[in-house]
DNA sequence: TGGACCCCAATTTTT
DNA sequence: TTGGGGTCCA
């Protein structure tokens, strides 16, 4: 039992406990995954069947590095595990199951803009104020419904939530949400909730489907569990009942994501569902320093309601945590900037060892052009992911629609597009037509003639034509095949490839990565089935990451804070430590909500490993104009000792942001000229360097720089001191380059070579 | 029907 | 500031 080795005792034992009811509190950098990935090797190893293991992740990421690990245990048995998230294993399961309450087994799945989408079409069909009944604000009370199994039936039926959408005046939100299930229904199509919404409701009906799953899924591991919404708890419970083996794994100081239903209360209460259950609690922090430990720990202590654990290190000390302050969010970038080119230089870090992590992509903004100016290469994580980008949600709505012509909100998105000559009131007339007759949308479109004026039918007919040729084709084509196709013949492809700007080049170029990926899929020899419909099962449940195509490019990253979680850097740089900012402005008002932004002051501070750094402004651009800002309440929760507050950097003339930089010609233009990159990864080494350094160019020892001599800098080319000013770890020299004008720099960065 | 223009809203987001 | 969506007009 080799593995088993390399664990600590608790870290042991919880590997080793197989059976029955198991909780594993898990501090962060203690070892989860590892404890995780050893415990289904080890139950393996016990000659436990591989088909008979559930594992449950949130993210594709989770599940994928899992699954690799527990390969290199126990080979290829680990392929037969049930492993993936929530929601992609309950979709597989309904795939199977749906029939059996009355869903078409090629569901499809509508991913939140189509949600949305269809919810401000009801919104408007019914002449609801827009205003009032605002699509996030209703499609977040649907969501949190179906989280708590709450039907619409029964929605309508709740005294309380009645009360509470009467008197903020969206009483219609019931009705709202029953129309919105059964169009979701007539369109064969289930949301992300649905997933696990449906998935009750077939357990709760169907008790033989469930005893099927109780008996397949003897042993069951939930990752994560501290961010399950009530519909997953429940999920789990029922599936363990029979056999009781499941064991889940969590840190309530990490859960962040109650926003999105997620409920603590799921950890705080484990103990309660099974009285029996055995707790094993991963205190020792194997990543951060103690510094870094003892600072978390001093945060989290600032919130009531939590399991009792002590985190510590046996790690280095570390250093302190500095702190700096800034006068504007463009300067708090400056010195980030700087901080990581210093490092970067000084002691030859990686840039992939830099992280930024911020409470809001907005922040993002500031952050890039201070390393762009750096030359400090760079990704930035989250924002659009490459499966929500337009053009490959044009093209997949028609492969939707190609397997599954009622999907309503595919049918919207592309019968129009490429222009076919079908306008609004030919769509209204459709849906009306459909709405009387009691037909679907598609068997209208497939009758055009009968229904609609001799003006509009025609090109609707051939529309019609078209996606029956597209559905005769999947017969017979393989995936990629009946792809390429449909990305011709609806003439999308020509449609982009006539775009000639810089985002309708790229557009053209994620339509063939779309094409190329799925060329691999169809070429894959692992897998059975590789038609087209299958690929697209699962593409709703896809993210970002799982499109990162230089994962190993050695860049710092910048991400929220919900995306670093599970992640973890030697460096890393917390941003934007404002009132108002974080904690967010809408977290104030309650203490739970406070609670959380704290926690995820948490995960952010958690994932440093060696050096951690915070910093504030005291004003910044929010939605275009300035405001002043007030330092978090989270830095003053901090024990001082552990902190080292650098101001110096922000001592300037004026603490005018206005003015707090002198910008040359140059500069300017690049803050104007934003580039809009639309990978989801961006990398700003792409762009061209400003100078290209003589041969041999390295850096002079500037501490006896005088006004007057020439000097080369590696980006900004050749140039001549003219003022110098300052003191001495912080003189600043005034120099003007050939090619780009005044420029002031620090000289303990700036790195120049002396020429004469 | 489609393009130009105006207006409003604006956290986080594993799926 | 940005973006998406809605409105207005040719």
């Amino acid at each position: 039992m080799d593995y088993l080795d390399g664990l600590n005792p608790s870290q042991r034992a919880a590997v080793e406990q197989t059976e029955g009811p198991v909780m594993i509190v898990a501090g962060a950098g203690s070892g989860k995954t590892r404890v995780i990935t050893y415990r289904v090797a080890h139950l393996i190893r016990k000659d436990v069947d591989p088909f008979n293991i559930l594992v449950l992740t949130f993210t594709n990421k989770a599940a994928k590095e899992m699954r690799e690990r527990i390969m290199k245990v126990v080979g290829n048995e680990a392929k037969n595990i049930w492993m993936g998230t929530f929601h992609s294993v309950f979709a597989k399961l309904l795939r199977v199951e749906s029939t059996k309450i009355g869903y078409p087994s090629n569901f499809t799945i509508y991913d939140t803009d189509d949600s949305k989408s269809l919810l401000r079409a009801i919104i408007k069909e019914k002449q609801f104020d827009e205003k009032l009944y605002n699509v996030n604000f209703v499609y977040n009370r649907i969501s949190s419904s179906k989280n708590n199994l709450v039907s619409p039936a029964a929605y309508l039926q709740n005294a309380q939530i009645q009360a509470e959408d009467f008197s903020t005046g969206r009483g219609s939100i019931g009705e709202i949400y029953q129309i919105y299930a059964q169009r979701c229904f007539k369109a064969g199509a289930m949301d992300f909730d649905d997933l696990l919404y449906k998935t009750n409701v077939l357990l709760r009906e169907h008790p033989e489907v469930l005893y099927k799953y109780q008996n397949k899924f003897k042993y069951l591991m939930v990752d994560e569990y501290q961010d399950t919404n009530y519909s997953q708890y429940l999920i789990v419970k029922k599936l363990a009942a029979n056999n009781e083996n499941i064991c889940v794994v969590g840190d309530d100081a990490q859960s962040i994501y109650a926003f999105r239903g997620a409920n603590i209360q799921n950890i705080l209460n484990f103990e309660k569902d099974y009285p029996d259950l055995k707790v094993y609690k991963l205190e020792q922090n194997y990543r951060s320093t103690q510094n870094i430990v003892n600072v978390a720990n001093s945060i989290i202590a600032n919130n009531k309601n939590q399991l009792k654990k002590s985190v510590f290190s046996e790690n280095e000390t570390g250093d302190k945590i500095k702190v700096y302050r800034a006068f504007s969010d463009n300067e708090e970038g400056k010195i980030v900037a700087e901080a990581i080119a210093q490092e970067q230089a000084l002691k030859g870090s990686k840039y992939h060892d830099f992280a930024i992590l911020y409470r809001t992509n907005a922040q993002s903004r500031a952050m890039e052009e201070a390393l762009r100016k750096l030359n400090v290469p760079y990704k930035i994580y989250g924002g659009l992911s490459f499966y929500q980008r337009k053009e490959i949600k044009d093209l997949i709505a028609y492969f939707r629609l190609t397997f599954n012509p009622n999907d309503e909100e595919a049918i919207k998105r592309i019968i129009n597009y490429p222009r076919r000559g079908i306008g609004d009131t030919t769509i209204e007339r459709i849906m009306i037509a459909a709405d009387q007759n009691n037909l679907t949308i598609w068997e209208i479109i497939c009758n055009a003639h009968k229904y609609l004026d001799s003006r509009s039918s025609g090109s609707v007919a051939n529309f019609a034509l078209l996606i029956q040729s597209f559905q005769v084709m999947t017969k017979t084509h393989s995936a990629y095949d009946t792809a390429l196709h449909i990305a011709q013949h609806s003439t999308l492809l020509k449609d982009l490839y006539s775009d000639k700007s810089v985002e309708g080049l790229s557009r053209y170029e994620n339509i063939q990565e779309l094409l190329n990926g799925i060329k691999e899929f169809s070429e894959r020899e692992d897998i059975e089935e590789r038609s087209l419909d299958i690929f697209m099962q699962d593409v709703a449940l896809l993210t970002n990451d799982d499109n990162d195509k230089n994962p190993d490019a050695d860049t710092v990253s910048l991400m929220t804070i919900h995306s670093a979680k599970g992640l973890e850097f030697d460096n890393v740089f917390v941003v934007g430590l404002e009132e108002n900012l974080f904690p967010s402005q809408m977290s104030l008002s309650s203490r739970t909500d406070l609670e959380e932004e704290r926690r995820l002051f948490y995960v952010g501070i958690t994932r440093a490993g060696k050096k951690l750094t915070l910093s504030y402004a005291t004003s910044r651009y929010r939605w275009g104009t300035l405001t002043s800002c007030e330092p978090s309440r989270f830095i003053e929760e901090i024990d001082a000792r552990y902190l080292e507050l650098d101001f110096k950097q922000a001592q300037k003339k004026t603490d005018n942001p206005f003015l707090d930089e002198e910008r040359s010609p140059w500069q300017q233009k690049e803050m104007f000229s934003k580039p809009k990159p639309s990978s989801s990864v961006r990398t700003s080494s792409i762009l061209p360097k400003a100078h290209v350094p003589s041969e041999g160019f390295s850096p002079s020892d500037t501490s006896g720089l005088q006004v007057g001599m020439e000097v080369e800098h590696e980006r900004f080319g050749f140039g001549k001191v003219i003022n110098m000013e300052g003191n001495k770890p912080d003189i600043k020299a005034t120099i003007f380059f050939k090619d780009l004008g005044q420029k002031q720099l620090l000289l303990k960065f700036a790195k120049l070579r002396i020429i004469k």
